[in-house]
DNA sequence: CGCTACATTGACAGCGTTCAAGGTAAGTGG
DNA sequence: CCACTTACCTTGAACGCTGTCAATGTAGCG
């Protein structure tokens, strides 16, 4: 039973979160969830602004309530690189390193749970399925990455579109074929998949001629085609 | 003082690695070194052989101690993406999965160290450094796979090459400016870059006739003008 | 209405792939 | 020692995808 004060319009993390990544209350005690919970702090922020900058001290590690951000990696020559989309129940801010070595910028409105990484991780010495749900989680984001790297190494524009599809119908709660709302603007999917604007943009164009998709607004986006469009993202 | 039987010919691991990701003593006392070696066999393999396949279960983790090493994986459809080149020093296998989602193979005559992956955690839950130590390990592999990202995702195939050049030169024992030994072949270059072996040869030309880079043997490179290839390769 | 930000489309050039031929080096067996 | 094989690498020519530059279209907002 909880003890802890949480405001009565916001429900136990536990419950809130319906992503597969929201690991690490997996397999806990109430007790146990518990003192987790009593190191979380709630944040809000708007579409635009930053969770955390690259370079920053990474002090905390967060958890997505609500909303939809970007993680994004901009290089000397400034040269921007999207590393990945993140969705309710997903975590940011997982890393050993000292700094962040990437930004995080909301697309919407976003709610995260906010969490003292030195807090997180001496509480996880105590509570072995925190830690055990700690690596569950790290394990997951780098599967993603390797995933995305075999995609920019290997596929052409238009699979690499039907790869971000999948990856929205995955992993974005609520998406389903026929209705896919895409939060980021074209050129954050062309930053993500290493792409022009333009090349996202007439990709599109191309797999909406073949019937593969459709647009019922200009976000948001419907399969037509799954099992093409799966056999074009496959990995 | 060491108290495990050690072959003579054999120097300590944590005296014969010289890599900067050889992280995993870092820090630990003679006593925790020996109970750490007390868990490590050693294996050799040659050139071709496969430390293990994609999807095989991780059972261990290995730790290169001579040779050098492709990480690969190879989708469905039979395209290959190499994600990373290992040298001493460097770890593989670290991951949190039941099994490897990316094949190990030899491209010299290597000599590993190999873990237990269970016995490494339950040691690792008695040795504080060694958790964080490997914990460590698993950040600078993260780090790398990120840096891949980015120049797949961003960069024209001569700043691909200059990128693999650099990270040669950082990392690959004994490797100097003036010569660095390609123990890969150019398809291998290829699928790590995501190139194809037709651009890589085309790009090497342009490098050499440009006068960045010479070749003193097919395989050996040499960098004629560090300061440009750096700022090619920079991410 | 006009402003602004974002998205689409067109024309064209260039980079990288594809297909094909030729070259190089190491190993094998007569 | 030399022809032959094999694996790997280089080079050429043509094609096509993607990037670049520019213009146009569209939606939201004050």
């Amino acid at each position: 039973m909880s003890t802890i004060y949480i405001p009565k319009h916001i429900r136990p993390m536990h419950e809130s979160l319906t992503n597969s990544d929201c690991a690490l209350f997996h397999d806990m005690t109430n007790v146990e969830r518990d003192s987790l919970e009593g190191i979380a702090d709630q944040t809000k922020c708007n579409a635009g602004d930053y969770l955390f900058r690259q370079n920053a001290p990474s002090d905390n590690v967060y958890n997505v309530i609500t909303g939809t951000v970007a993680i994004e990696r901009v290089s000397n020559n400034g040269r921007r690189q999207v590393l990945g989309f993140l969705f309710p129940g997903d975590y940011l801010g997982v890393t050993n390193a000292p700094h962040y070595d990437c930004a995080v910028r909301s697309l919407t409105k976003t709610e995260v749970y906010k969490f003292n990484r030195k807090r997180l991780y001496s509480l996880a010495d105590e509570l072995p399925h925190l830690k055990t749900n700690i690596a569950e989680v790290s394990s997951r984001i780098f599967c993603r990455i390797l995933d995305q790297l075999y995609i920019l190494g290997q596929k052409k524009a238009h699979e690499r579109l039907c790869f971000l599809f999948i990856q929205l119908l995955e992993r974005l709660p609520g998406a389903r074929p026929d209705r896919i709302e895409l939060y980021m603007t074209r050129q954050d999917m062309a930053d993500y998949l290493g792409l022009t604007i333009e090349t996202v943009s007439r990709s599109l164009a191309k797999l909406k001629a073949d019937g593969l998709i459709a647009f019922t607004q200009l976000n948001v986006l419907q399969i037509v085609d799954l099992p093409k469009v799966s056999e074009m993202a496959d990995i």
